[in-house]
DNA sequence: GCTTAACTTGACGGACCGTCACAATCTGAC
DNA sequence: GTCAGATTGTGACGGTCCGTCAAGTTAAGC
């Protein structure tokens, strides 16, 4: 019948959401090497066959907890939308989203790199790859929506096709690259330059204010407290859920 | 004695040496999966007891490969020390040794995530993973270096001590987080921004002009023509070794 | 209540890592 | 030349973990 397909698919989510749940948990206290399939499900309770009904393999659920993560992500991203501000403005908001991300979410950092590795993310189920890349197209579209907008209402100067697409990409990079190299600082002081702050996101912001200016995109920083802006942001806690470490 | 346990030393070095390259073999032919510790015992001709007395581990051996990649990308960044040129194009030279290393040495991102990983990082050897970071931060430094002389010339306007360092992490991040992101993309359209050129390398070349030109070094990109000279490299074949496809 | 379909289980096979007791080889003194 | 002792090499073995599947259990429909 209807409703008790219904029913049994509402069970299975609901499972799924736990069986997730757990391993972040798991994630979290044990470290990648502690989550195993077996401790997955001896901790949850289900025999293993079971877990295998709902991911394809192990990296199919590493890529099922990294979406989990991003929604998170995405939804900070979608709140920038909600802030009266010049475009350049709120593509600071999405740096600082993207800041707040990564401190709420650490559990992140520990498992993305295996997905980094093409053997190991084309062994994930099609649908779930699909989906993960659909939550990062997101997030980038963001990105690149601020910064077309920008140059559509001329306040980023030069032509839309070979300005607006690599600016988004160097930013892109920069964030991808910095959340890399804290990531290796933290567990054994890798390749930073000496000198780097505790928070390297922090660090981060400068930086794309450069970049930004490179790009001449008004209002300049010289022209606009971006810096004051932020701090402001991070006062009233609009990242709260994800950044409350910011304020540290 | 002294010439029985050397040559000993020797013959150890050489199969050591034989070990990496066959390893590096396997990588490119059959991925990171193929890559076992079993295989490379048999296929070398050696028993597995005594791969273990050269790698601590599986871990170790990726960072002993790891490291063997990058003493090729850090001869290419000192080459760049006997170009006469301005700081900034000696900085743009740097860059193109990275480009030229990222093509070269394409087995090199196929295992780099592994160690990007700090559970997995921690599991090799402390020399070995000593000898890695000392490797980068040579690069590093090289970075740095260009910098600071370019302050110090009164090239890069503002206080060192504030903008030297973030620049160069600014410069590190954007090549390692594009690197990141074009591994992704090559293996299945990941979250890069539709439009990247086919050779992202070459795309990340204007948007570090872009962010030189933020902080003001000059001589600015209007004022010197970086594009030519990067053509003229590329052309001279300064990175042969690594960049013969750089031309294409 | 009974048949059939859907779901669940955990023992099992297999891949791979890393070890260790034993074997082979080398060294240097006599 | 030879022999004890040290060094180096070996591969079978134990252990861990992944992913499967035949057998068992529960629920649905009639």
């Amino acid at each position: 019948m209807t409703s008790a397909s219904q029913r049994r698919l509402e069970a299975r989510q609901a499972r799924e959401a736990t069986l997730l749940g757990l391993a972040q948990r798991i994630l979290l206290e044990e470290g990648y090497l502690g989550l195993t399939m077996d401790r997955l499900a001896s901790e949850s309770g289900y025999a293993k066959g079971t877990l295998y009904l709902h991911f394809k393999n192990k990296e199919d659920l590493i890529c099922a907890l990294l979406h989990q993560f991003q929604v998170h992500r995405m939804e900070l991203f979608d709140r920038v939308q909600g802030l009266e501000l010049p475009h350049r403005a709120r593509m600071m908001a999405l740096g600082l989203a993207a800041e707040s991300f990564v401190l709420g979410y650490p559990e992140n950092a520990r498992i993305e790199p295996i997905l980094k590795m093409a053997s190991l993310r084309n062994k994930a189920s099609l649908e779930r790859r699909e989906a993960l890349e659909a939550i990062e197209t997101h997030c980038m579209e963001r990105i690149l929506g601020e910064a077309q907008a920008a140059s559509l209402a001329g306040e980023l100067p030069g032509p839309a096709d070979t300005v607006v697409q690599p600016l988004v990409l160097g930013l892109w990079s920069l964030h991808v690259g910095f959340n890399v190299l804290h990531n290796l600082e933290s567990s054994c002081c890798g390749p930073l330059p000496p000198g780097t702050p505790r928070h390297p996101h922090a660090a981060m912001f400068p930086v794309a204010q450069r970049l930004l200016d490179g790009y001449g995109w008004r209002p300049l920083s010289h022209e606009f407290d971006y810096s004051s802006l932020r701090t402001k942001l991070i006062r009233e806690r609009f990242f709260a859920e994800a950044g409350a470490l910011l304020e540290s």
